[in-house]
DNA sequence: TTGAAAGCGCTAACAA
DNA sequence: TTGTTAGCGCTTTCAA
């Protein structure tokens, strides 16, 4: 193993103290080094390849700059290119990301953050799943910055970033019945995730505001990571009543369904108007390019890191972010 | 903030040194040290909560159990899944990776080596992007663990894992033309990267051995990351000429690729055959959903941690390896 | 303008 | 069986 050059190697070579070549190769007190030996310095440090060791500055200086991050499912598209903005916007401010996968379990949750805190993160960015409100307590307690992504409790104060839910599914549901469909019907999931509670909220407003009535025989609730069957059966149910459109809650739900609608040759948008919360890049490519509810994601990423930038530099006010989605209308919701 | 524990104040709380607090919690040198006084720092630490400090560790042993992986390209799911697959196998091995993205730039992919040296990283898995050869060189110089994965250099000696692309290629056009098709076309690229001229190889080779003659004008080459029009553009060329099937040399061109198709309205698979390399989730639910290449991902990524593992713990043989991709046959490759 | 020295939290060689 | 101590590579206070 070649040994590594540390500042000591410098400072030896140079003929000067370690100290002295930390000031310069940091650039600090610029003006009270001289200039001659500061260059000595500099073009020693290049010469032997000198490579600072983060780890021990870190320890010095009780500074990772490092953020963890964790998010619901890095399978799901959605998961890999939030992860991707945090990371881009990471980079910039000289951050760098450790990422864990929970996949919707809340021991794996807790595990990664261990992890992350044993590794002395400077913060950490997490969509949580169901069922670790006390973890965010526990983040909460011991005061490391921390911001929530996408998903948030109600019942507990944090810093968080989240999709205007309700909002974004009202406009779906508005769109649909806009359109001229009568009979909306939801798959959506049984769950005790807030975000996706409203999703379900936006569509039972939007039916009501415009005089249709809700009818709970037209609202599936799967349970999360639910399968393809059971996306079918539940598609089979809805479409035995007379309903001519379908909103689905999240981008997996939608891919299975339209996977199945395909089989089953039913005309899309003519017979059944489609409408998905979230994409796939399978939205693109159905026959009937699907309208969707594009979020924000790289808004996102971006405000969830500054504010996760501003609680590491010590700034104290809670911030929350709800950010608008955008409904992309394609073919699958116009009628011809 | 709170201050955080550390050996110290457990030591200080038992009486004892930070030595043998340091033992005990390691569970080294078990049997000489005291069984209540083990019970009691033990005791001690969970009632005080002490999470050891990693960072400190690391200086000590000189190892970060932490690997640093470059991908190409992340918002490509060849490269989350790649990832995914070596995050999960490497949390079983108690390892932490830090992700970055090159993006096919090889200015990006040193800075992310960079970066990773200096925090101090057991273990470097690559991707390498094109003109890359001199980085792969210069970890070999300063003898740092490290694995190329997915591509790789001839002229560079270095471990490796790869898919068969020649072999995958080849098992793809010789599919086609035991169909029946007669007149295949290739989108591939433009590039010196050797695992895509290896798919153009097993095109070419495909043809010859089954006595169709390899036309240049059915190979068209495209640089990477052209775009949807470049895509749409090569089509028409190739559609000009007697061509009845299509061989894409990768997912992103598949999915241009017939997204183009689907709005010329063109019957696939019997006005045209289509097979792609490596699959997109798209391939599932175009009308003929797509014949493909599958790489073995997953095995991939076990491998390839494997091996930096291998080297981590000190083995110097250089180990390569060359998985076969399989072909997944579907309704866009089969004459009806 | 420069340097000495302490110390971040931990491990491990050595001593008792 | 238990404890002392040096030191990983760096920053920073204080002194010269």
């Amino acid at each position: 193993m070649n040994k590594k050059v540390s500042l000591k190697d410098i400072a030896q070579k140079v003929g000067v103290s370690t100290a002295l070549v930390s000031y310069v190769l940091n650039d600090k007190r610029q003006n009270r080094v001289g200039k001659d030996l500061a260059k000595k310095i500099k073009k020693t440090a290049t010469t032997l390849n000198y490579r600072p060791n983060q780890i021990a500055k870190s320890l010095k200086t009780n500074k990772t700059n490092t953020i963890g991050l964790i998010v619901a499912d890095i399978s799901n598209p959605f998961s890999s290119q939030i992860a991707r903005a945090i990371e881009d916007e990471a980079e910039k401010n000289d951050y760098t990301v450790i990422l864990g996968s929970s996949g919707e379990n809340a021991e794996k949750s807790a595990k990664l953050i261990n992890i992350f805190l044993e590794r002395q993160v400077d913060g950490i960015i997490i969509c949580p799943v169901e069922n670790t409100q006390a973890q965010v307590r526990y983040l909460h307690k011991i005061n490391i910055p921390f911001v929530l992504l996408d998903r948030y409790f109600p019942e507990v104060k944090a810093n968080h970033v989240s999709v205007n839910n309700f909002g974004a599914a009202y406009m779906a549901v508005d769109h649909l019945i806009k359109q001229g469909y009568r009979n909306i019907g939801m798959i959506a999931y049984k769950t005790s995730l807030v975000h996706l509670q409203e999703r379900t909220r936006g569509y039972i407003e939007a039916l009501r505001n415009n005089k249709q009535s809700f009818k709970k025989s037209r609202l599936k609730e799967l349970k999360m990571g639910c399968t393809q069957q059971e996306v079918e059966k539940a598609i089979d149910q809805l479409l035995k009543q007379p309903v001519d459109a379908l909103f689905f809650t999240s981008n997996t739900l939608a891919s299975c369904g339209i996977k199945y609608i395909n089989k089953l040759h039913i005309q899309v948008p003519n017979d059944l108007g489609i409408v998905s919360f979230d994409e796939t890049e399978a939205a693109d490519l159905f026959y009937a390019p699907l309208t969707y509810i594009k979020q924000p994601i790289d808004e996102m990423g971006k405000q969830s890191l500054h504010i996760l930038l501003d609680k590491i530099s010590g700034k104290k006010k809670m911030i929350t972010s709800n950010i608008d989605g955008e409904l992309i209308v394609q073919r699958s919701s116009v009628l011809e």
